[in-house]
DNA sequence: ATTTTTATTGATTGACCAGTCAATAAACAT
DNA sequence: ATGTTTATTGACTGGTCAATCAATAAAAAT
């Protein structure tokens, strides 16, 4: 039965079902074989491909912080000067594709995961010096040398909010956190945060 | 060998040593047998005196939530007027006793565990329902209407700082997340936020 | 035609671990 | 003295799971 050219296929299959099964039981205690059977193949074949869980979960990550970035990017590429920009960047950590329980599940754990693997410290860390780079970017331009410590306030309350919304039993639609953001961004702008 | 009473000690040291284990680790995917090791008995015991895993690490974020409580209460009977007890909510949040290692660790494995377990869930409402009702206790009379969103944002940013500090490789004091938390109350409270 | 590469899985191994239980013994009660 | 409660553990059980491997087979290359 093998058609060629089905390790791509199987990858995406295994990172899709992997985010699936994370949002299915909350934890990352989840089971090779499980996400293989997700995913439509036996767990020997999810070894074959990804060597072992941790990899999946990485490249599970991977996968959802570059769609992440490509919808910061998709939004900045519409918004028309400084202010307008931060406003994407902050619409975008919210947009429906990120704020999905199962997504939102899948960061906790890539949270916890940080603390102790290496590679997810690295990966963490390339999401944040990504998001405070392009807060300040524009904010700069604005506050000038006040943008550091704003940048830091306002990333802080989108993981925060981000965090809370994820705990939340009633699924809140994404507009109260964006809109909280804003409104501090808005406060940062005028100059009274101090 | 038994000495009678030994059973608040036993607690006591199972649920210090389920911190220290998670802090070592990062991980909730931690041993009954390591935490009996830690606390210097064995894991027969552990179970004998709280049932099961999950209970003794309930029992650890129980007393952990009982410490912070200690500290906002210690923090508020010293303050005078709404504003200072603003700033004390906000300082206990971030004392050396919570801003921990090892006490974020479990904070983030409790996020986690709260997502599949009523239990856990139930625990995370009630701090979260006492931070958000000790904050608009006080800005109402400073901000009236304004208090309920002013105090999500605060909430939330306190949650998020306290994230990120957590997994910052340096151990910055815990003074920036404190000052930033400041800042955006001074915000809050000059009406600029909206 | 046959060798190599790619795809695929069932079965197995080796390790780990939560929770149980019977057994031991000190303290206390009668 | 005898019985009861409290403290304590070593040993065991049943189950789970990550990772490996040998075996099967289709496609591609030679």
């Amino acid at each position: 039965m093998p058609k060629l050219g089905m390790e791509p296929v199987r990858r995406a299959a295994l990172v899709r079902a992997t985010i699936d099964e994370i949002g299915a039981t909350g934890t990352l205690d989840i089971t090779v074989s499980k996400i293989a059977k997700r995913a439509g193949m036996s767990s020997a074949l999810a070894h074959h491909y990804f060597g072992g869980k941790d990899q999946i979960f990485l490249a599970a990550m991977r996968h959802t912080l570059t769609v992440y970035g490509r919808e910061v990017r998709a939004g900045l590429a519409k918004a028309d000067g400084p202010k307008a920009r931060l406003e994407a960047i902050i619409r975008a950590s919210f947009t429906s594709s990120n704020f999905r329980r199962d997504v939102i599940a899948a960061w906790l754990n890539f949270y916890v995961l940080a603390q102790s693997s290496p590679p997810a410290q690295r990966l963490l860390s390339i999401y944040q010096r990504r998001l405070h780079s392009n807060l300040v970017h524009d904010l700069r331009p604005l506050i000038g040398a006040r943008a550091g410590p704003a940048a830091q306030r306002i990333a802080g309350l989108i993981d925060g909010l981000y965090l809370r919304q994820g705990l939340a039993r009633d699924p809140d639609p994404s507009d109260g956190a964006t809109r909280h953001v804003l409104a501090v961004l808005t406060a940062e702008l005028k100059g009274n945060a101090q």
